[in-house]
DNA sequence: GGATTTATCCCACAAAGATGGGATACCCCG
DNA sequence: CGGGGTATCCCATCTTTGTGGGATAAATCC
């Protein structure tokens, strides 16, 4: 009712089950947009969401649900959801997301955002005590982002002299004898 | 100037590099978030955050900059960015941004919520099409794997002079002027 | 059949990096 | 108070890299 009273936008369908829906739909009253929840009785909302995105590309499909479970949040952005909404969400910020849907943009609720993020996190090495000093990491960054020994020299405010020296103990601390390695190991989250 | 003005936010630093920011930044001006620009002079801003996250866990970072490069993204998301926002956000939208940071929540702008939702979709596998050539490629493995020149050739067989040359070409291909570059596009991807 | 790409090699010079030494100053810990 | 670690600077030397040339043979493309 509150989105079918919005100027910008109408209310065409609204169904108990992706069944009911899918039993419904046809070319005369396809939307833009679709509210998905994830726990529905028979067909699981992200079943539901790959079977219409499968059928109707053009249609972009919003989870909706109270859960904030990892697993259901990735099978549902895998499967395609353009957005995924908590149920906690207020009528004008639902409304917000399915103006920026439809606009082609996505959304999520900042706790489904923090999941993702955290799941991109989780990724990295498990943070190893680094044997280096403040400095010494900042003179790695330099040489990742692949400054000179004079362009780090000049954006830290030292001499190049300086850098020498703390790349030499560097590379003692690292056991290693070349930039490269400093390059490969920083990457790959050894320091 | 408009965040100071807020009722509920003061900037304690404003500062055009990540190591003017590191000079100042001590325990009594520490604050709870950082907006960060990406594409900084000297140190780049996610090499930035690496080193600010790792000395001071408790600050926030959201990223800030005009880049929808899926690598920049994903490059700031895996090193712990808690938001990402393009520069055409409005300033209310950059204070809400912080408030949800603040209060533990994550933060993105819609175009990058796309992206990362394209790269769940699309499952990665979408290789980009290399321009280097197998033998040049298997340079770059060397000079990824911290060999010299000299011990490239010998394990491929071939004259040091060889080796340069395709490094040569390497580095025409791939716009780069230094064996960092081409080791940090490998690690990344990029190529 | 000529043009382009690839792979191979060489020379020369300049720039950057690696490694050895040494020096001063500060701070913290025992 | 002395020693260890850190941060700063300097010198010298040698190796490695970066960049500009050039050359040849084979494969591939148009």
């Amino acid at each position: 009712e509150y989105l079918d009273s919005q100027e910008n936008m109408i209310c065409t369908l609204a169904k108990s089950s992706v069944e009911r829906f899918l039993a419904v739909l046809n070319e005369e009253n396809l939307p833009d947009v679709i509210l998905m929840d994830i726990g529905l009785p028979g067909m699981s909302g992200i079943s539901g969401m790959k079977l219409i995105t499968e059928q109707y590309p053009g249609i972009s499909i919003i989870m909706f649900t109270v859960y904030i479970d990892s697993h259901k949040i990735f099978d549902s952005l895998c499967a395609g959801a353009s957005g995924y909404l908590l149920k906690n969400t207020s009528f004008p910020e639902m409304k917000q997301a399915i103006e920026i849907i439809y606009a082609g943009g996505s959304m999520m609720s900042p706790p489904i955002a923090r999941k993702v993020m955290e799941h991109f996190r989780s990724g990295r090495k498990n943070q190893v005590q680094s044997p280096l000093t403040q400095k010494e990491k900042e003179i790695v960054q330099g040489l990742v982002d692949g400054l000179s020994y004079k362009m780090i020299a000049d954006t830290a405010s030292i001499s190049i002299e300086t850098v020498r020296t703390h790349i030499k103990n560097i590379y003692k601390k690292l056991h290693v004898h070349c930039k490269a390695d400093v390059i490969r190991k920083s990457l790959s989250g050894e320091i």
